[in-house]
DNA sequence: TCCCTAATAT
DNA sequence: AATATTAGGG
């Protein structure tokens, strides 16, 4: 998916293309995995579980598995491609708001113009945009006759990109416009930025000639778990108990994040942000040079969790 | 046209 | 309280 990170335009600094290598650093080398052919769970622990014991892979059997794996991952990759085909990158100005690509079933809903958009966040680093469509008919009518669009949520995972892309443009060029683009997340608007990006100075300079400004720690923070539904789509969505539906959005432009086991259960995403304050999921924003500014403003204040953008009528 | 801040509206 | 919108000035 949005694999294209094109961060294109805006002169300055800017041509760091290299993400998707980046995007490796982190990851594990071939040493430190687990080799598949290991038992996962000792025969003991599986027997005073009664879990019948998993068969003990041969190499033959890992390398058929991932010859699937891989295969399929082929597929997908080339069936992507088209449906991206030219249109590698596109500006969601306007109205146009929602286009071809990924979203398309969720996206058409045709016509309007104004959508309700949300965004949400989703497993570790998704971001996504919810809208409104055969889910919640009801309401969808009445925001089309209000012609309203909903409110944007600025959910931590989404916040978390704000601030890194102002990290990354420095005070300078940290301007509604440059960072909407940046951030490169759908639906997302110049205004909604601005807004966004008033309130944070705001809360900068309140920060500033404060005090405590110690217990800041929003870098590291976003222990959100993807776990369950393995991502393979860039077309997966989740509702939350709003009966909101979340909608896939664009690939940030650094390739966010691999995710770390992480043992959680539950939380079923009900619309909630996950935990905070939680794990130090280290490894990936080395790339930026966040820890200046970034750490002033940690999670309280700033729109974290609140279940809603209510929209309703 | 975009940006900024402050005020106001939802 | 969080966001959106508007006003007014650069």
């Amino acid at each position: 998916m949005g694999e294209e990170v094109k961060l294109s335009e805006y002169d300055s600094s800017g041509g760091n293309n290299d993400d998707r290598v980046l995007w490796e650093v982190g990851l594990p080398g071939a040493d430190d995995l687990t080799p598949l052919t290991l038992q996962l769970i000792p025969a003991e622990l599986a027997s005073a579980f009664r879990i019948s014991p998993e068969s003990s892979k041969s190499m033959t059997d890992v390398n058929r598995a991932s010859q699937n794996t891989f295969s399929s991952l082929q597929r997908w990759h080339s069936q992507d491609m088209s449906s991206m085909n030219n249109s590698n990158f596109k500006l969601f100005n306007e109205e146009t708001t929602v286009t071809e690509k990924d979203e398309t079933d969720l996206t058409r809903e045709g016509s309007d113009p104004r959508k309700l958009r949300r965004v949400e966040s989703g497993g570790t680093e998704e971001i996504e945009s919810a809208l409104c469509n055969e889910n919640c008919a009801d309401d969808s009518s009445a925001n089309k006759t209000l012609n309203k669009r909903a409110r944007l949520v600025w959910t931590p995972q989404l916040h978390k990109r704000f601030i890194e892309v102002v990290a990354h443009l420095g005070i300078k060029n940290a301007v509604p416009k440059t960072i909407m683009q940046l951030m490169n997340v759908e639906g997302l608007k110049r205004e909604n930025v601005a807004s966004h990006l008033q309130k944070y100075r705001l809360y900068m300079k309140r920060q500033g000639n404060e005090g405590p400004s110690s217990s800041d720690h929003l870098l590291n923070s976003t222990p959100v778990k993807q776990s369950l539904r393995e991502s393979g789509e860039s077309g997966h969505y989740l509702r939350n108990t709003n009966g909101h539906v979340g909608m896939p959005t664009q690939m940030p432009y650094p390739p966010q994040m691999v995710q770390m086991p992480m043992p959680m259960i539950g939380m079923a995403n009900g619309g909630m942000p996950v935990g905070y304050g939680g794990g130090p999921s280290v490894g990936f924003h080395h790339q930026y040079s966040m820890m200046q500014q970034q750490r002033e403003w940690s999670g309280n204040n700033f729109g974290y969790y609140h279940p809603v953008a209510s929209n309703d009528k």
